[in-house]
DNA sequence: CTGTTAGCGCATTCAG
DNA sequence: CTGAATGCGCTAACAG
């Protein structure tokens, strides 16, 4: 195991002794960092064994071509006699060769590499959506840069410079209001965008996101039907579309069915949901609706704490169908959003521009309402073998 | 935006016309990708504001220096008068200069991003380890790959190539020992690794696991206390050390307590705690330990499924305090991993690689027990103005 | 089809 | 302290 000396890694030696000699730098250690804390940079070898500054000229010399005839055998550009090219795959698996994406991106400005701009990951919700933006990208042959921005502007800055600097080919980003700034760095830059989940208007960025204007109408209705007159309604903040969005489809569906409404604004976040829920008790509201998933969890704790059973003795509807919600019992009647469908319709919407399409489209996928199934204990259903329950 | 001409990106020119003039290239659409579906990839070019393609070169003109002294002023490497530094940097923030990490990490061989390679972002434990350690890491000026691996060895070995061919400086990972051989190649190629969370022994890689013994023994008192004289135990796979070693320590916790025990062997999936806890209750065991977090929670449903009522009815214990289970009332028993101190650590261990110093410690952090507080209905507890209740 | 050649943008020598 | 020159590893034009 890397024990054996501290060496500074001179070009690349691959065993095969070969390539020009170089003068050994003057300096032992690199900066580690430019501002930030610096520390030495020292490779340490292990034998022989260090495989990786293998490069695509060994494999050349290997396999007894040019330099150029084995760029295009394993990139699969360009036209390659099959046994050639069969011959420098040979040579590359037999020297254990890895390209550089390093240098082939700074030459092809492409890095096949896309990034993932999210709030949070902790929440269920982006979790989800990143596992499944990260499936598709994948499946594209496309590696994703996760940032989470902690649910904070400024880190959402600090992340668009990031992945400025790595060049991404393209970027998902679900964005605050707040962000707006650094995101027309980011257009101004020509980065291809693509919003998801939430949007920025008049930005001409293409965005998938949710329509939940009937399953919130529906939500409403049903809020009704279990006997509500004055219905609560948990918001988002102002700064993100689905904040505005969703308390105006609320307001026009609760208009609609002719009820009274208690607004409590939220930020989208558990601590949020607390209060609001407490605010809502105080106004002697009957029926609740949550408008995320975690200020559901948050006005679900607290309504418990106040020794009220919510969707039993208060109606109740929360938002998203997050796998914790399974856990509960009864279970909620939730909104559901399609976030298989939102994750991979981004991930094309953003390979549509990397193929030179511009466009300002906007995907809106319908959310629905999805009301508890049994009502109570939903025992003895089969397990199904396979799918992850969520 | 984006309206514009389709252009091809010849040099860059960043609005004041410089730079070598090109031949323009034959073809006007690149591939995108090598065997993966092709397609066609040009620039959009909106304007003048194409200012990504503004090179340290074109900061050195601005600034009436050379480029040279423009790449010591902007990183910091190097003596530079200060007034120098500063006109370069006014020059570059002018730009709106942002440096291409591609050329930087050819050239310097670091990359300042390392990857984190782990199961499944889905797992709300992990998606907890994974900010603890993009914070950590944020704060060292490193970038994180991010890479959720789906709970498939397979994946797990194309992300280490991807990772390999990012040239990223070191990779985190939580392993399956099945992946033995990928982590091999990635040792062998002198890639700086770091074992999160379960470790593979005989690899000389440094570890930072969670150490479960007491905490596993005090469940298996508790349960006992609680009158259980069977108790039956929900293992993780044998292809992790977490899941042999928890094994081990309650097989010898319940042996000092003198109890009867039943294994029902699970794979850290939800579905295998269902199963787990479905053959446990057929085998009459009267307490139950569960040995990760989603097995717990696959475990919790299948008791109410069977009709009973877990932590009530039959005394349970589960595994992480993760934030789902926080809604369930009364509340869990649960072995607490410190996750924050897991992720920073290991971060911190990776530096340490980084900096030439070569080790195999293992680092291990206690884990502990966490019974429910007021046991029935904790209700009325202030709430906390700031910490996300987890 | 294959070999040759010229840089991608930057960090880092070496002279002055 | 600064400018000039060199090449990281690879892709893409070009010529055979």
């Amino acid at each position: 195991m890397g024990r054996g000396g501290v060496v500074w890694a001179s070009s690349h030696d691959s065993g095969r002794g070969n390539r020009r000699r170089w003068k050994v730098p003057r300096a032992e250690a690199e900066w580690y960092g430019p501002h930030w804390k610096r520390f030495q940079w020292r490779f340490v070898r292990s034998g022989e064994g260090h495989m990786s500054r293998t490069t695509i000229k060994d494999v050349a010399a290997e396999a007894g071509v040019s330099l150029g005839t084995a760029s295009r055998a394993l990139s699969g550009n360009g036209s390659i006699a099959a046994p050639t090219r069969e011959r420098v795959l040979a040579a590359a698996r037999r020297l254990n060769f890895v390209p550089n994406a390093q240098a082939g991106s700074l030459r092809s400005e492409r890095t096949r590499t896309i990034g993932l701009l999210i709030p949070d990951i902790r929440n269920p919700f982006f979790a989800e959506l990143a596992h499944v933006v990260e499936r598709s990208a994948r499946s594209e042959g496309l590696s994703v840069m996760l940032c989470s921005a902690d649910e904070d502007p400024q880190q959402m800055h600090d992340y668009a410079t990031v992945l400025r600097r790595q060049r991404v080919d393209g970027i998902i980003v679900a964005p605050f209001s707040t962000a707006r700034d650094s995101l027309r760095e980011l257009q101004g830059s020509g980065t291809p965008l693509v919003f998801l989940d939430r949007t920025i208007p008049g930005m001409g960025v293409p965005a998938v996101v949710s329509d939940t204007r009937d399953a919130i109408a529906d939500a409403v209705r049903y809020l009704v039907d279990q006997g509500a007159h004055r219905i609560g309604y948990i918001s988002g903040p102002s700064e993100t579309t689905t904040g505005v969005e969703r308390l105006a489809e609320f307001r026009a569906a609760a208009a609609a069915s002719g009820v009274d409404i208690e607004i409590a604004h939220g930020d989208f976040q558990e601590h949020s949901g607390r209060l609001g829920m407490r605010s809502l008790l105080a106004r002697g509201v009957d029926g609740v609706l949550a408008s995320d998933s975690l200020m559901t969890i948050g006005a679900f704790k607290e309504c418990r704490a106040a020794g009220v059973k919510p969707a039993q003795d208060l109606p109740f509807v929360g938002f998203d169908d997050i796998a914790p919600f399974a856990l509960l019992q009864p279970s909620l009647p939730l909104i559901c959003q399609d976030l298989h469908s939102m994750g991979a319709a981004a991930v094309q919407m953003l390979l549509t521009q990397l193929g030179g399409v511009t466009s300002s489209q906007e995907l809106r996928l319908e959310a629905h309402l999805k009301l508890p199934s049994g009502s109570e204990a939903d025992s003895a259903q089969p397990i199904d073998p396979h799918h992850h329950e969520s």
